[in-house]
DNA sequence: TTGTACGCGTTATCAG
DNA sequence: CTGATAACGCGTACAA
């Protein structure tokens, strides 16, 4: 009962051909006989043959694995889990490699153990690999490795990447505040070491500039409880504080739990705008004003291109991001 | 400056030995000296070296891959970046696999096309797969092709799985709601294809039936729009609603906020409860009560189980769940 | 249209 | 401790 698997000889022996007419049978290759063809599968079918993957692709040369390669700030892969970012990328790497035979191979690294990656990239002779939440530096040592590597998210300038415009984004939302009545607009940044997350940073300043409004900046990493945190001392501080920007949704959850627990209503006292557009956006109460950032298509963009053979340096794909509003922003309502 | 990858070859000749004991220079086996062994290293590095992964698993015969096998219900991955669940069972493979040189391949099927996943999978010689969200039907297919498969979920009798106490969960939710002293409380329901959404069913049924209450239930598929309409429908027919326990925690979100948009305070009016424990629970407002459910340990234990090697039919790992209390259920406010 | 023969990059077996 | 040499399962020129 615990016969080996059969291989591709089992199944010529059985149909009675050669092996190399049963590889063309059973890949649809030209030259074959409608009769062999059927024969062999049948056979094949019969024997419950499957190809292995490995011989296949050592033998023809052929890479069929995408990799994607996030580096995380935790030791664990917790983060993956707590913020939608990581599965909307997924997402959109799935549903353009789904038409496809290809396959995506998940990576994890630690920040602490990511000269790993570097090693582990390396294997990936084939089409290449995504690479979100790389630092630069690092996502530099992986395109020296590696060519075919493309980057979500500003990253070093020889590496391939595919961005959005983060700061035109941030400063619209800023805008949009502003529009509102909205004077005294502050923001929860995200983490210094992230690319996007300091593209948004500039995008709040240039626009608390551009309508001559006061800076009053906190922040976080990105998570919850930090802007929870900081919007609970921003408020201590600056108790006139009448917008919130948050570098992200998740982030921007927190502001608005923070601004209840303060007893600021929200939008009425405090309008708040977040960033990403995920799922988490639509699940606040109110739902929440936001920035879209096109993540699937992003994620798709850079599949497409790694699929498509080639990213020579500087390839950038560039992204526009909208304004979503929602009810987490509204104007200041009239004094009755 | 095409030149090909170098391979153990170029190795073994630079560092003037033979294949064989580059090979085992590399891979750390016993036997070599260590003279030999840091030379080769040496080499290696400077070359650049890096084993080609298909020609070492086909030579050994040792498989370093295992599949998650997730099948959507819409034909696009989008569901993957929408529901947190996901994400959380990556993160939990990801943690045990992180230490282990085994890699995770994901794959996606629409139910349309499952039946392609009986065959892709029946490849994965390897280690195994882990199954998320396969119907039972199809799960007994994929379990008859390959052995080494493991369900995370309820499923067919024969298919390992790991499951969690769904029902012990949801009828513990319906407890609290009572205790709370709320004596109508509704159910939204997940999908019927889905045992999960089964199990937490029969639960409320039980809990309803055990304090003597009625049962009002409405039900959608999961998403959160689904569950704010379920909401508004069964909040116009039946008034006197004060609790509501979901089916998932984005559902609970809908609820909520159907409940807000009808003039319903949370959780003063009507209390609620939902399930998971998702990062969307913490960041609706107020935070959501709810049952967590370890999906990363759930995750984690299966694919610890196929890493040990095996799983036998019949197989089963049950975990307990248990009620996180927030701010989206609390007792009815004494009347003033 | 089909078969022969070789190579893909490694690991494993067996001598030395 | 080291070196030939044979698998591993498959694709593919080339010949028939």
């Amino acid at each position: 009962m615990q016969d080996r698997k059969p291989t591709i000889n089992d199944v010529a022996r059985g149909a009675d051909v050669s092996r190399a007419t049963a590889s063309r049978a059973i890949n649809k290759g030209p030259g074959v006989s409608e009769a062999v063809r059927f024969r062999v599968c049948q056979v094949a079918k019969e024997l419950g043959y499957t190809p292995n993957f490995a011989a296949r692709t050592l033998a023809s040369g052929r890479q069929n694995t995408i990799d994607l390669i996030v580096v995380a700030y935790d030791t664990d892969a917790s983060r993956f889990g707590l913020h939608p970012y990581f599965g909307r990328v997924v997402a959109g790497m799935m549903d353009t490699l789904s038409s496809t035979g290809t396959h995506l191979r998940l990576r994890m690294f630690a920040e602490s153990q990511a000269h790993l990656a570097a090693d582990a990239i390396a294997d990936t002779t084939g089409l290449g690999a995504v690479l979100v939440n790389v630092p630069p530096p690092l996502a530099t040592r992986l395109h020296q490795r590696c060519k075919r590597v493309i980057s979500l998210g500003a990253t070093a300038p020889h590496v391939p990447a595919v961005e959005a415009e983060n700061v035109l984004g941030a400063q619209e939302a800023v805008g949009h505040l502003h529009s509102l009545g909205r004077r005294h607009v502050a923001a929860i940044h995200g983490p210094t070491v992230n690319t996007c997350a300091e593209s948004r940073r500039i995008g709040y300043l240039n626009g608390i500039h551009e309508v001559g409004q006061r800076d009053i900046s906190g922040s976080g990493n990105f998570s919850r409880e930090t802007a929870y945190l900081a919007t609970t001392r921003l408020i201590e501080a600056q108790p006139d504080i009448d917008g919130v920007f948050a570098a992200c949704d998740l982030m921007a959850a927190g502001a608005i739990q923070a601004l209840t627990a303060a007893g600021r209503r929200v939008p009425d006292d405090v309008s708040v705008v977040g960033f990403d557009d995920s799922v988490i956006a639509t699940c606040t109460n109110p739902p929440m004003t936001t920035v879209r950032l096109p993540v699937e298509e992003m994620a798709a963009a850079a599949t497409r291109k790694l699929l498509d053979g080639g990213t020579a340096d500087y390839w950038r794909g560039v992204f526009a991001v909208n304004l979503i509003v929602r009810d987490s922003s509204a104007a200041i309502p009239a004094l009755s």
